[in-house]
Parts: C-alpha cells; sequence; structure tokens
DNA sequence: GCTTTCCTTGACCTCGGCGTCAACGTTTAC
DNA sequence: GTAAACGTTGACGCCGAGGTCAAGGAAAGC
C-alpha cells in the first residue's frame, strides 16, 4: 500500500508518515519506482504511535512500543521499556493532575474574590444566573 | 529603577521584560540617556502577569488585567474583563481536568493488562514492591 | 585612563509536530 | 496524448515565551 493510502487508513497524513519515518520510528520500503510500500504491519505501527499520541506521549515516548512491535511482540506493550514509560507517563499525569488541581483551587479564590469586589448587582455569588 | 533592578525585584529576566513592552504590555518611561526607567506601578504589573502566568495563563490572557491596573483599578481582577478570562480558564482547567482523568483511567488500564500479559513473577500486581 | 558592568537594538535559535510550498518525476483516467 | 492526481525530496513557516549572541553606547569603580 502507498502512503496516502495508509494514512487514510490510520487516519493521518502522507506528512505526518514521512515525518515519523524521519523520526526513525517507522522504516518504509520502496517499490521499483521509488514510491514508499508500507504493509499490514506499518498499519499496526502507526495505530500504535496515534493511539498513544492520543493520551499524551510524545513521537519520542512512542519508540519503545514502536521498537517492541518491530522486535516481534503482537502488542506494543509486551516489552519492560514500554511499561516504564506507561509508569513513567502515570507519574507524570498525577502530578499534573495535582497541579491543575491547585491552580483550579486559587482560580475559584481569585474569582471570588474579584466577584466579592465588583459592585455589580446582577453578579451576586448568592444566585446563580447562569 | 533600571531594568535589571526590576527584573531582579520580580524575580525575571530583563530580556522578559523587553519582550513584554514588545507585546504592547509594559510602557517604559525612559531616562535622559536612553536607559528605560520603571517605578513602582510597573513593579506591580510585573508581578500580575508573573503571578497570572505561573497559574498558566497566556501573556495574551494577562493582558486584561494589566489594563485593569492600568485604567487606575488596584487589583488588576476589578473589571469585568479580567473576570471573563477566570470563568474561561476555570472552564478550560475542568476540560484538562477531565480529559486527564480520562488519560489516567486509560493509562491505568493499558499498565494493567501489560503486566499482566508479562511473564515477569517480580512484577505481580498482587503485591506493592516499591 | 582603564576595565567591568549595565544599557540599547536587532536578529536569529529553541522545541514538537507537523503544514505548506516548490520543483520535479510517475501513474492513472479519459 | 494529455491533464489530473499521486509520489519524491528539500526547505521554510508556525506557535509561545523568551534565550542567546553581536555590536555598540553609558556608567561606575579604582
Amino acid at each position: 500500500m502507498r502512503i496516502s493510502e495508509l494514512a487514510k487508513r490510520t487516519g493521518t497524513t502522507a506528512r505526518a508518515l514521512r515525518f515519523y519515518e524521519a523520526q526513525g520510528l517507522l522504516e518504509a520500503g520502496r517499490s521499483a519506482n521509488g514510491y514508499r510500500d508500507y504493509g499490514e504491519r506499518d498499519h499496526r505501527l502507526v495505530t500504535e504511535i496515534l493511539t498513544l499520541q492520543a493520551i499524551g506521549f510524545s513521537l519520542d515516548e512512542t519508540r519503545p512500543f514502536v521498537e517492541c512491535l518491530r522486535a516481534g511482540h503482537d502488542t506494543g506493550d509486551s516489552c519492560a521499556d514500554s511499561i516504564e514509560v506507561y509508569e513513567r507517563k502515570l507519574t507524570e499525569v498525577d502530578a499534573l493532575l495535582e497541579r491543575l488541581g491547585d491552580v483550579r483551587a486559587s482560580l475559584l479564590a481569585k474569582l471570588g474574590d474579584a466577584l466579592a469586589k465588583q459592585p455589580d448587582p446582577c453578579r451576586v455569588p448568592s444566585a446563580g444566573t447562569e
């Protein structure tokens, strides 16, 4: 299959696929005319990349998963390196959740203060006008 | 006060202050020699910018607060525009929290599956080795 | 006077993940 | 046969918030 078909089937663009190749994530075979030629294996690789990206992984963080698939495992997370990335990511997400919670709290506090200072009678905090 | 003193007192850099000026957030007076000259009012402006940035505001989002201060109010959130930004930000943060919660859940699920597939006996999920 | 430090402007660099355009070759449809 | 639609590489653009030079003036300490 050629690049635009793989792009369509994975829901991405040809440009992205070439970019992944430039990053060493994807290795495409070539047809006689020089066109890239992809197989089902590549389809799975790209799907793995896109799935992980959707969860917030950087391209670099998808690397262990891709290499795991290329090593012959049937899922990208069958390797220790991938699992480490999961764990690192989980720690990151937890830290982010905590920080965001703090941010939310300080936003609420600031908003409350500001509304209390506002002389606008239509925005009295006791009533919900929205 | 000159630029590096304001930078020191606000905990940022001279480059950042010049950048804020280029963005129209800060207007510095000039001494006879062409040096920027800042007063206490500017100190408060910069403090407001940095405080909001720390909560995740973009420079552009701090603009209403800065203009509110410049309009003579004693806090940057005494104006309706600022309050709107608070509310927008809160909505954004809530959306992000929800997405991040989903991400966390799917990460946990993936990690659980991967560990279940792992043949490593030192990583049995029933025991906490950390 | 001399050196070091601070100030000025201008311009390019960084990072991630591609989008977009250019200039050219190939395949496909009619 | 020829035009449209695909493919190739290369290179620059974008976003945000500055960092980092470079080349020059001003100020401050000795």
